[in-house]
DNA sequence: TCTGGGGTCCTAGGACCC
DNA sequence: TCTGGGGTCCTAGGACCC
């Protein structure tokens, strides 16, 4: 049986939430992001605003100079939270399965309740509506039968859409998209198919993927062969492999100063830290960001045997990985620190997790001489080994 | 155009182990 | 003496997404 899955998409919200707040700017060209002048971006604009051809990502300078007259307002990051939380609660509440995947974005499944709910493509009016009247906001909807090409199909139906692509028509719906459109397509891998001479989605399907591998790799180039046949790529059904966290600064202009590099990197050491603690987890993996007045940008990363304990350490690690790669005096533009490999951890876990495996090493030596002392003519040795021999 | 901040996954090479 | 296959961990860089 076909699944019913939904991709949900609140359409412009960061700039909608301001047009709610603020009805006297409903409708305008509204910019949400750095404050103009500065080296910010644009974060995102209402669809008047993209009228002018902006868009996020943008640098808010270039916005401003294609819409003067734009009401450029900045980033309310916990006011956006605060609405998608409700939002997303009535979504969850609404489906039988629920899969948040962003501050705007969501999946639902709703296979196999047609008979109690109605036609999909009822359900999902049914929700745009009450969307509408307990929020305000306008949001999209793709119907599919897999994550893919329902996430596909809102962002071909947006602004207030609805698009259902049923089973059996994924390559006709995929046909009528362009090339940028596939999510995973970014900048580089167009221009990488356009050196192939690949300008059309019926055109990179009826292309062997042997060749499209030494150009894009393996894993890009399995990707795109289902992408384009209408697949199931099931994005967004593993549980993350590892997890991340940082903080980084983009100075308003480019710094030499150690000094004031290291007062910016204790800051955002304290800002790691906090997340680490504030959410119960750990990491012995600490990076660094540099990225340099050319926009060159480098990584450097560290592991330690232990966990990380304090900012102060964080700091110290970042300090001096800095020192690793900074010449000392190359402009630099952006700072940034983060853990890696974080994992969560209650007391218990944290435990166990804290045994050295040197200091166990060593107990394992312990033990086995202890033993063998124990029972003359004993023939014992560490597991490992025997492993070894019969590799 | 002069380019944020927060993430994820992939690739590739080296070290080390079995 | 020349040579293996596979796994994991680590590091660095790159592509992409919201």
């Amino acid at each position: 049986m076909a699944k019913v899955i939904f991709h949900i998409d609140i359409d412009a919200f960061y700039a909608s939430v301001e047009e709610l707040d603020n009805p006297l700017i409903k409708g305008k060209a509204v910019i949400v992001g750095a404050k103009p002048g500065t080296r910010g971006v644009v974060s995102a604009c209402s669809y008047e605003a993209r009228r002018y051809g902006i868009h996020s990502a943008m640098p808010i300078s270039e916005a401003q100079r294609r819409c003067p007259h734009a009401i450029f307002v900045p980033v309310r990051m916990k006011r956006y939270l605060e609405i998608s939380k409700k939002v997303m609660r009535m979504l969850e509440d609404a489906a039988p399965e629920f899969q948040q995947i962003s501050i705007d974005e969501a999946f639902t499944d709703f296979s196999g309740t047609e008979r109690l709910l109605g036609p999909p493509e009822e359900i999902a009016r049914s929700l745009k509506t009450t969307i509408k009247q307990e929020f305000g906001l306008n949001i999209s909807i793709g119907i599919a039968p897999h994550r893919y090409l329902a996430k596909l199909a809102s962002d071909a139906c947006k602004p207030d859409g609805l698009l259902q692509v049923k089973e059996g028509t994924g390559q006709a719906f995929l046909d009528s998209l362009q090339l940028k459109d596939l999510w995973g397509v970014g900048k580089k891998t167009l221009s990488r198919l356009e050196e192939l001479n690949i300008r059309t989605i019926p055109q990179l399907r009826s292309f062997p993927i042997d060749l499209l591998k030494p150009m894009l790799g393996e894993a890009a180039s399995e990707f795109l062969y289902k992408a384009v046949r209408g697949k199931d790529l099931d994005i967004f059904s593993a549980e993350p492999k590892s997890h991340s966290l940082s903080h980084e600064v983009t100075f308003e202009t480019d710094i030499k100063d150690l000094e004031t590099l290291k007062k910016v990197i204790l800051e955002l050491s304290q800002a790691v830290m906090d997340r680490l603690l504030g959410s119960e987890s750990q990491s012995r993996t600490i990076f660094i960001k540099i990225r340099y007045y050319d926009f060159s940008s480098t990584l450097a990363q560290q592991t330690m045997k232990h966990w990380l304990t304090s900012s102060e350490e964080i700091a110290a690690l970042a300090l001096e990985l800095l020192k690793k790669r900074w010449d000392g005096h190359t402009p630099i533009r952006l700072i940034g620190v983060g853990a890696a490999q974080v994992v969560r951890g209650g007391a218990q876990q944290q435990l166990e997790l804290f045994i050295d495996p040197l200091a166990k090493k060593k107990r394992v030596e312990e033990t086995i001489i202890r033993l063998k002392q124990k029972m003359k003519g004993l023939k014992l040795t560490k597991a490992s080994f025997i492993k070894h021999e019969e590799s």
